[in-house]
DNA sequence: TTCTATATATATCGTTGCGAAATATATCAA
DNA sequence: TTGATATATTTCGCAACGATATATATAGAA
Protein backbone atom coordinates (compact mmCIF):
# COMPACT_ATOMS: atom_id res chain seq x y z
CA UNK A 1 0.00 0.00 0.00
CA UNK A 2 1.65 3.16 -0.94
CA UNK A 3 1.57 6.13 0.32
CA UNK A 4 -0.45 7.80 -2.65
CA UNK A 5 -3.17 5.03 -1.71
CA UNK A 6 -3.12 6.18 2.15
CA UNK A 7 -3.48 9.67 1.25
CA UNK A 8 -6.54 8.83 -0.77
CA UNK A 9 -7.74 6.94 2.09
CA UNK A 10 -7.34 9.78 4.83
CA UNK A 11 -9.52 12.21 2.19
CA UNK A 12 -11.88 9.92 2.00
CA UNK A 13 -13.21 11.00 4.98
CA UNK A 14 -12.90 14.26 4.84
CA UNK A 15 -10.94 17.21 3.26
CA UNK A 16 -7.55 17.95 5.06
CA UNK A 17 -3.93 19.40 4.30
CA UNK A 18 -0.75 17.48 4.47
CA UNK A 19 0.40 18.23 8.04
CA UNK A 20 -3.33 17.00 8.67
CA UNK A 21 -2.94 14.20 7.24
CA UNK A 22 0.43 12.88 9.16
CA UNK A 23 -1.68 13.64 12.38
CA UNK A 24 -3.91 10.89 11.51
CA UNK A 25 -1.33 8.68 11.18
CA UNK A 26 0.67 9.69 14.29
CA UNK A 27 -2.47 9.73 16.60
CA UNK A 28 -5.51 9.57 14.87
CA UNK A 29 -7.34 6.71 13.68
CA UNK A 30 -4.67 4.88 11.58
CA UNK A 31 -2.00 5.62 13.95
CA UNK A 32 -1.88 1.86 15.49
CA UNK A 33 -1.20 0.39 12.08
CA UNK A 34 0.23 2.65 9.53
CA UNK A 35 2.40 5.56 9.38
CA UNK A 36 3.91 8.22 7.43
CA UNK A 37 6.60 10.70 6.43
CA UNK A 38 5.95 14.01 5.35
CA UNK A 39 8.59 13.10 3.24
CA UNK A 40 6.51 10.78 1.37
CA UNK A 41 3.07 12.68 1.93
CA UNK A 42 3.39 16.04 0.12
CA UNK A 43 5.02 14.55 -2.69
CA UNK A 44 2.54 12.26 -2.81
CA UNK A 45 -0.35 15.06 -2.78
CA UNK A 46 1.46 16.84 -5.39
CA UNK A 47 1.59 13.26 -8.13
CA UNK A 48 -2.42 13.17 -6.66
CA UNK A 49 -3.06 16.36 -7.81
CA UNK A 50 -1.14 16.62 -10.75
CA UNK A 51 -3.64 13.30 -11.97
CA UNK A 52 -6.24 14.99 -11.02
CA UNK A 53 -7.49 12.13 -7.99
CA UNK A 54 -7.61 15.10 -5.47
CA UNK A 55 -8.08 19.00 -6.00
CA UNK A 56 -6.22 21.63 -3.84
CA UNK A 57 -7.63 24.45 -2.27
CA UNK A 58 -5.41 27.24 -0.97
CA UNK A 59 -6.46 29.12 2.04
CA UNK A 60 -4.97 32.10 3.08
CA UNK A 61 -3.46 32.61 6.57
CA UNK A 62 -2.22 35.23 8.94
CA UNK A 63 1.78 35.13 8.74
CA UNK A 64 1.63 31.44 8.12
CA UNK A 65 2.57 29.54 4.99
CA UNK A 66 -0.88 29.14 3.10
CA UNK A 67 -2.71 25.56 3.99
CA UNK A 68 -3.22 23.74 1.10
CA UNK A 69 -6.78 22.11 1.57
CA UNK A 70 -6.51 18.93 -0.31
CA UNK A 71 -10.18 16.84 -0.91
CA UNK A 72 -10.63 13.89 -3.08
CA UNK A 73 -11.94 14.17 -6.45
CA UNK A 74 -14.42 11.38 -7.71
CA UNK A 75 -11.92 9.95 -9.99
CA UNK A 76 -9.75 9.24 -6.98
CA UNK A 77 -12.48 7.49 -4.90
CA UNK A 78 -12.53 4.78 -7.99
CA UNK A 79 -8.91 4.55 -7.45
CA UNK A 80 -8.76 4.12 -3.85
CA UNK A 81 -11.92 1.20 -4.32
CA UNK A 82 -9.20 -0.33 -6.68
CA UNK A 83 -6.85 -0.32 -4.99
CA UNK A 84 -8.97 -1.60 -1.77
CA UNK A 85 -10.00 -4.71 -3.82
CA UNK A 86 -6.00 -5.92 -4.41
CA UNK A 87 -4.98 -8.45 -2.35
CA UNK A 88 -3.18 -7.13 0.90
CA UNK A 89 0.43 -7.42 1.33
CA UNK A 90 1.54 -9.33 4.41
CA UNK A 91 1.41 -7.25 7.52
CA UNK A 92 4.79 -6.12 9.36
CA UNK A 93 5.85 -5.23 12.76
CA UNK A 94 8.99 -3.74 13.75
CA UNK A 95 9.30 -3.85 17.09
CA UNK A 96 12.94 -2.75 18.66
CA UNK A 97 11.58 -3.59 22.11
CA UNK A 98 11.16 -7.14 21.17
CA UNK A 99 13.61 -7.05 19.36
CA UNK A 100 16.21 -6.19 22.58
CA UNK A 101 14.21 -8.45 25.21
CA UNK A 102 15.21 -11.00 22.62
CA UNK A 103 17.89 -10.91 23.86
CA UNK A 104 17.72 -9.78 27.82
CA UNK A 105 20.17 -12.10 29.23
CA UNK A 106 22.86 -9.59 27.89
CA UNK A 107 21.02 -6.76 29.65
CA UNK A 108 20.96 -5.71 33.23
CA UNK A 109 17.90 -6.78 34.78
CA UNK A 110 16.99 -3.51 35.96
CA UNK A 111 17.07 -1.96 32.42
CA UNK A 112 14.70 -4.77 31.21
CA UNK A 113 12.43 -4.45 34.26
CA UNK A 114 12.52 -0.56 33.14
CA UNK A 115 11.42 -0.83 29.40
CA UNK A 116 8.75 -3.33 29.92
CA UNK A 117 7.42 -1.20 32.69
CA UNK A 118 7.73 1.84 30.48
CA UNK A 119 5.86 -0.41 27.89
CA UNK A 120 2.94 -1.12 29.78
CA UNK A 121 2.40 1.85 30.44
CA UNK A 122 2.37 3.06 27.36
CA UNK A 123 -0.21 0.77 26.51
CA UNK A 124 -2.07 1.79 29.43
CA UNK A 125 -2.41 4.82 27.88
CA UNK A 126 -3.10 3.94 24.37
CA UNK A 127 -5.87 2.21 26.01
CA UNK A 128 -7.34 4.99 27.69
CA UNK A 129 -7.30 7.04 24.24
CA UNK A 130 -8.17 4.68 21.97
CA UNK A 131 -11.41 3.88 24.09
CA UNK A 132 -12.38 6.94 25.58
CA UNK A 133 -13.47 7.72 21.62
CA UNK A 134 -17.20 7.48 22.64
CA UNK A 135 -18.35 7.67 18.69
CA UNK A 136 -19.29 4.39 18.37
CA UNK A 137 -22.06 5.77 16.29
CA UNK A 138 -20.38 7.91 14.33
CA UNK A 139 -17.93 6.57 12.70
CA UNK A 140 -18.15 4.25 10.08
CA UNK A 141 -18.37 0.26 11.08
CA UNK A 142 -14.79 -0.37 9.31
CA UNK A 143 -13.55 1.72 11.04
CA UNK A 144 -14.57 1.20 14.57
CA UNK A 145 -14.52 -2.57 13.98
CA UNK A 146 -10.42 -1.91 13.24
CA UNK A 147 -10.63 0.43 16.40
CA UNK A 148 -12.02 -2.40 18.59
CA UNK A 149 -9.08 -4.94 17.17
CA UNK A 150 -6.44 -2.52 18.02
CA UNK A 151 -7.83 -2.50 21.59
CA UNK A 152 -7.94 -6.25 22.01
CA UNK A 153 -4.16 -6.48 20.76
CA UNK A 154 -3.13 -4.12 22.94
CA UNK A 155 -4.92 -5.36 25.89
CA UNK A 156 -3.60 -9.05 25.26
CA UNK A 157 0.03 -7.03 24.95
CA UNK A 158 -0.34 -5.71 28.18
CA UNK A 159 -1.31 -8.29 29.91
CA UNK A 160 1.15 -10.62 29.05
CA UNK A 161 4.17 -8.15 29.95
CA UNK A 162 2.23 -7.60 33.22
CA UNK A 163 1.74 -11.17 33.64
CA UNK A 164 5.30 -12.26 32.71
CA UNK A 165 7.10 -9.69 34.16
CA UNK A 166 8.48 -10.98 37.30
CA UNK A 167 9.26 -14.99 35.34
CA UNK A 168 11.41 -13.35 32.70
CA UNK A 169 13.56 -11.29 35.71
CA UNK A 170 14.24 -14.14 37.57
CA UNK A 171 15.27 -16.18 34.89
CA UNK A 172 18.10 -13.54 34.11
CA UNK A 173 18.14 -13.18 37.56
CA UNK A 174 19.81 -16.57 37.60
CA UNK A 175 21.60 -16.79 34.68
CA UNK A 176 23.63 -14.02 36.57
CA UNK A 177 24.03 -15.51 39.73
CA UNK A 178 25.68 -18.74 37.42
CA UNK A 179 28.02 -15.73 36.27
CA UNK A 180 29.12 -14.71 39.78
CA UNK A 181 30.02 -17.73 40.41
CA UNK B 1 17.71 -0.42 14.57
CA UNK B 2 18.90 -0.51 11.27
CA UNK B 3 20.18 -3.86 9.66
CA UNK B 4 23.52 -3.36 10.46
CA UNK B 5 22.74 -4.51 14.04
CA UNK B 6 19.49 -6.83 13.33
CA UNK B 7 22.36 -9.30 11.65
CA UNK B 8 24.46 -9.08 14.82
CA UNK B 9 21.66 -9.91 16.56
CA UNK B 10 21.03 -12.93 14.46
CA UNK B 11 24.54 -13.81 14.54
CA UNK B 12 25.07 -13.46 18.75
CA UNK B 13 22.83 -17.03 18.20
CA UNK B 14 25.32 -18.48 15.99
CA UNK B 15 26.93 -18.06 12.59
CA UNK B 16 24.84 -18.41 9.53
CA UNK B 17 25.05 -17.16 6.03
CA UNK B 18 23.44 -14.33 4.81
CA UNK B 19 20.48 -16.57 3.15
CA UNK B 20 20.29 -18.17 6.54
CA UNK B 21 19.84 -14.79 8.26
CA UNK B 22 17.12 -14.35 5.84
CA UNK B 23 15.18 -16.70 7.03
CA UNK B 24 15.30 -15.82 10.76
CA UNK B 25 13.10 -12.91 9.92
CA UNK B 26 10.83 -14.93 7.34
CA UNK B 27 9.91 -18.04 9.38
CA UNK B 28 12.55 -17.90 12.39
CA UNK B 29 12.41 -16.44 15.65
CA UNK B 30 12.56 -12.65 14.58
CA UNK B 31 9.82 -13.13 11.77
CA UNK B 32 6.73 -11.98 13.91
CA UNK B 33 8.16 -8.61 14.81
CA UNK B 34 11.09 -7.49 12.28
CA UNK B 35 12.01 -8.15 8.53
CA UNK B 36 14.71 -7.42 6.21
CA UNK B 37 15.61 -7.80 2.83
CA UNK B 38 18.58 -9.35 1.03
CA UNK B 39 18.92 -5.99 -0.74
CA UNK B 40 20.04 -4.66 2.96
CA UNK B 41 21.31 -7.54 4.15
CA UNK B 42 24.18 -8.41 2.00
CA UNK B 43 25.50 -5.37 1.81
CA UNK B 44 25.22 -4.96 5.75
CA UNK B 45 26.98 -7.94 5.98
CA UNK B 46 30.36 -6.34 3.87
CA UNK B 47 30.54 -3.46 5.93
CA UNK B 48 30.42 -5.94 8.96
CA UNK B 49 32.73 -7.56 7.71
CA UNK B 50 35.05 -4.54 6.70
CA UNK B 51 34.40 -3.17 10.30
CA UNK B 52 35.70 -6.36 11.84
CA UNK B 53 32.56 -7.09 13.48
CA UNK B 54 31.78 -9.81 11.98
CA UNK B 55 34.23 -12.81 10.23
CA UNK B 56 33.25 -14.29 7.15
CA UNK B 57 34.54 -18.08 6.38
CA UNK B 58 34.04 -19.19 3.09
CA UNK B 59 32.42 -22.65 2.17
CA UNK B 60 32.78 -23.99 -1.31
CA UNK B 61 29.63 -26.01 -2.27
CA UNK B 62 29.43 -28.30 -5.60
CA UNK B 63 27.65 -26.63 -8.54
CA UNK B 64 26.44 -23.51 -6.13
CA UNK B 65 27.89 -20.45 -5.12
CA UNK B 66 30.35 -20.34 -2.35
CA UNK B 67 28.27 -20.36 0.92
CA UNK B 68 29.55 -17.05 2.98
CA UNK B 69 29.41 -18.08 6.70
CA UNK B 70 29.46 -15.18 9.01
CA UNK B 71 30.46 -15.00 12.83
CA UNK B 72 30.09 -12.22 15.38
CA UNK B 73 33.81 -10.96 16.34
CA UNK B 74 34.08 -10.16 20.26
CA UNK B 75 34.06 -6.59 18.94
CA UNK B 76 30.58 -7.19 17.50
CA UNK B 77 29.08 -8.41 20.24
CA UNK B 78 30.53 -5.49 22.00
CA UNK B 79 28.41 -3.38 19.84
CA UNK B 80 25.52 -5.15 19.81
CA UNK B 81 25.10 -4.98 23.51
CA UNK B 82 25.94 -0.71 22.95
CA UNK B 83 23.41 -0.65 20.68
CA UNK B 84 20.64 -2.92 22.90
CA UNK B 85 21.09 -0.31 25.75
CA UNK B 86 19.87 2.68 23.17
CA UNK B 87 16.40 4.08 23.89
CA UNK B 88 14.59 1.38 21.34
CA UNK B 89 12.53 3.22 18.70
CA UNK B 90 8.71 3.17 19.22
CA UNK B 91 7.25 0.61 17.45
CA UNK B 92 6.12 0.37 13.74
CA UNK B 93 3.24 -1.40 12.34
CA UNK B 94 1.90 -1.78 8.45
CA UNK B 95 -0.45 -3.91 8.13
CA UNK B 96 -2.58 -3.29 4.73
CA UNK B 97 -5.94 -6.09 6.16
CA UNK B 98 -6.71 -3.07 8.86
CA UNK B 99 -6.44 -0.41 6.38
CA UNK B 100 -8.67 -1.93 3.88
CA UNK B 101 -10.83 -3.16 6.54
CA UNK B 102 -11.46 0.63 7.91
CA UNK B 103 -12.91 1.09 4.55
CA UNK B 104 -15.19 -1.79 4.53
CA UNK B 105 -18.02 -0.08 3.75
CA UNK B 106 -16.76 0.33 0.39
CA UNK B 107 -16.51 -3.19 -0.61
CA UNK B 108 -18.60 -5.74 -1.03
CA UNK B 109 -19.64 -7.90 1.75
CA UNK B 110 -18.86 -11.26 0.54
CA UNK B 111 -15.13 -9.64 -0.21
CA UNK B 112 -14.68 -8.30 3.68
CA UNK B 113 -15.59 -11.68 4.78
CA UNK B 114 -13.10 -13.79 2.93
CA UNK B 115 -10.49 -11.03 3.86
CA UNK B 116 -11.54 -12.16 8.06
CA UNK B 117 -11.73 -15.59 7.19
CA UNK B 118 -8.43 -15.77 5.46
CA UNK B 119 -6.97 -13.87 8.13
CA UNK B 120 -7.74 -15.74 10.70
CA UNK B 121 -6.52 -18.83 9.38
CA UNK B 122 -2.98 -16.99 9.01
CA UNK B 123 -3.04 -16.43 12.53
CA UNK B 124 -4.27 -20.04 13.55
CA UNK B 125 -1.40 -21.03 11.45
CA UNK B 126 0.92 -19.15 12.76
CA UNK B 127 -0.05 -20.01 16.62
CA UNK B 128 0.07 -23.62 15.40
CA UNK B 129 3.87 -23.06 14.30
CA UNK B 130 5.11 -20.98 17.21
CA UNK B 131 3.33 -23.36 19.74
CA UNK B 132 4.80 -26.27 18.28
CA UNK B 133 7.97 -25.11 18.96
CA UNK B 134 8.87 -27.32 22.28
CA UNK B 135 11.88 -26.16 23.16
CA UNK B 136 11.08 -24.40 26.03
CA UNK B 137 14.67 -25.21 27.97
CA UNK B 138 17.09 -24.19 24.75
CA UNK B 139 15.83 -21.08 23.93
CA UNK B 140 17.50 -18.01 25.79
CA UNK B 141 14.71 -16.88 28.48
CA UNK B 142 14.29 -13.55 26.67
CA UNK B 143 13.32 -15.63 23.24
CA UNK B 144 11.11 -17.24 25.18
CA UNK B 145 9.21 -14.22 26.45
CA UNK B 146 9.06 -12.59 23.22
CA UNK B 147 7.73 -15.85 21.74
CA UNK B 148 5.06 -16.29 24.44
CA UNK B 149 4.39 -12.34 23.46
CA UNK B 150 3.83 -13.14 19.96
CA UNK B 151 1.07 -16.06 20.73
CA UNK B 152 -1.07 -14.33 23.19
CA UNK B 153 -1.12 -11.12 20.84
CA UNK B 154 -1.65 -13.63 18.12
CA UNK B 155 -4.32 -15.08 19.79
CA UNK B 156 -6.61 -12.28 20.99
CA UNK B 157 -6.51 -11.04 17.38
CA UNK B 158 -7.75 -14.03 16.00
CA UNK B 159 -10.39 -14.17 18.50
CA UNK B 160 -10.89 -11.05 18.73
CA UNK B 161 -11.97 -11.46 14.20
CA UNK B 162 -13.81 -14.61 15.14
CA UNK B 163 -16.21 -12.75 17.83
CA UNK B 164 -16.82 -9.56 15.62
CA UNK B 165 -16.82 -10.92 12.46
CA UNK B 166 -21.10 -11.43 12.14
CA UNK B 167 -20.90 -7.88 13.39
CA UNK B 168 -19.48 -5.92 10.57
CA UNK B 169 -20.69 -8.20 8.32
CA UNK B 170 -24.17 -7.33 9.44
CA UNK B 171 -23.19 -3.58 9.69
CA UNK B 172 -22.14 -3.40 6.23
CA UNK B 173 -24.83 -5.52 5.17
CA UNK B 174 -27.70 -2.67 6.44
CA UNK B 175 -25.37 0.01 4.35
CA UNK B 176 -26.12 -1.94 1.22
CA UNK B 177 -30.09 -2.33 2.01
CA UNK B 178 -30.06 1.43 2.65
CA UNK B 179 -28.01 2.10 -0.81
CA UNK B 180 -30.45 0.03 -2.46
CA UNK B 181 -33.58 1.86 -1.28
C1' DT C 1 8.55 -37.05 -19.40
C1' DT C 2 8.70 -32.33 -19.36
C1' DC C 3 7.43 -28.38 -17.10
C1' DT C 4 6.88 -25.68 -13.05
C1' DA C 5 7.67 -24.50 -8.56
C1' DT C 6 10.54 -24.33 -4.66
C1' DA C 7 14.87 -24.29 -2.25
C1' DT C 8 19.76 -22.96 -1.85
C1' DA C 9 22.90 -18.89 -2.41
C1' DT C 10 24.61 -14.12 -3.51
C1' DA C 11 24.70 -9.64 -5.95
C1' DT C 12 22.86 -5.46 -7.91
C1' DC C 13 19.92 -1.58 -8.78
C1' DG C 14 15.96 1.51 -9.44
C1' DT C 15 12.57 3.41 -6.63
C1' DT C 16 10.24 4.35 -2.36
C1' DG C 17 9.97 6.22 1.84
C1' DC C 18 12.14 7.80 6.23
C1' DG C 19 13.98 11.19 9.17
C1' DA C 20 15.96 15.40 9.93
C1' DA C 21 16.74 20.07 8.83
C1' DA C 22 15.32 24.49 7.02
C1' DT C 23 11.90 28.19 7.18
C1' DA C 24 8.44 31.03 9.51
C1' DT C 25 5.40 32.30 13.38
C1' DA C 26 2.35 31.99 17.55
C1' DT C 27 1.47 30.61 22.10
C1' DC C 28 2.19 28.93 26.67
C1' DA C 29 4.97 27.78 30.54
C1' DA C 30 9.22 27.99 33.41
C1' DT D 1 13.20 35.56 28.14
C1' DT D 2 14.14 31.36 27.07
C1' DG D 3 12.57 27.13 25.65
C1' DA D 4 9.19 24.00 24.27
C1' DT D 5 5.25 22.90 21.51
C1' DA D 6 2.07 23.53 17.74
C1' DT D 7 0.90 24.92 12.97
C1' DA D 8 2.48 24.29 8.05
C1' DT D 9 5.31 23.06 3.98
C1' DT D 10 9.57 21.89 1.42
C1' DT D 11 13.74 19.54 0.47
C1' DC D 12 17.38 16.17 0.55
C1' DG D 13 20.65 12.58 1.87
C1' DC D 14 20.38 7.99 3.18
C1' DA D 15 18.42 3.47 4.31
C1' DA D 16 15.87 -0.17 2.91
C1' DC D 17 12.69 -2.59 -0.11
C1' DG D 18 11.53 -5.47 -3.80
C1' DA D 19 12.48 -7.32 -8.04
C1' DT D 20 15.68 -9.23 -11.16
C1' DA D 21 19.83 -11.75 -12.60
C1' DT D 22 22.65 -15.81 -12.09
C1' DA D 23 23.26 -20.79 -11.25
C1' DT D 24 21.64 -25.42 -9.91
C1' DA D 25 19.10 -29.29 -7.59
C1' DT D 26 15.02 -31.54 -6.32
C1' DA D 27 10.23 -32.59 -6.02
C1' DG D 28 5.80 -32.67 -7.73
C1' DA D 29 2.36 -31.77 -11.33
C1' DA D 30 0.74 -32.04 -16.06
Amino acid sequence: MDVRTLCLGVLSRGEASGYEIKKAFEEGPFSHFYQASFGSIYPALNALSTEGLVVVRAQAQDKRPDKKIYSIAPKGRNVLVTALMATPAPDAMRSDFLFILSFAQYLPPDRVDQLIGERIAWYREMLTRMEGCACGATIPPGANFVRGMGIAVYRAAADYLESHREELLAQIGEADLQVAE
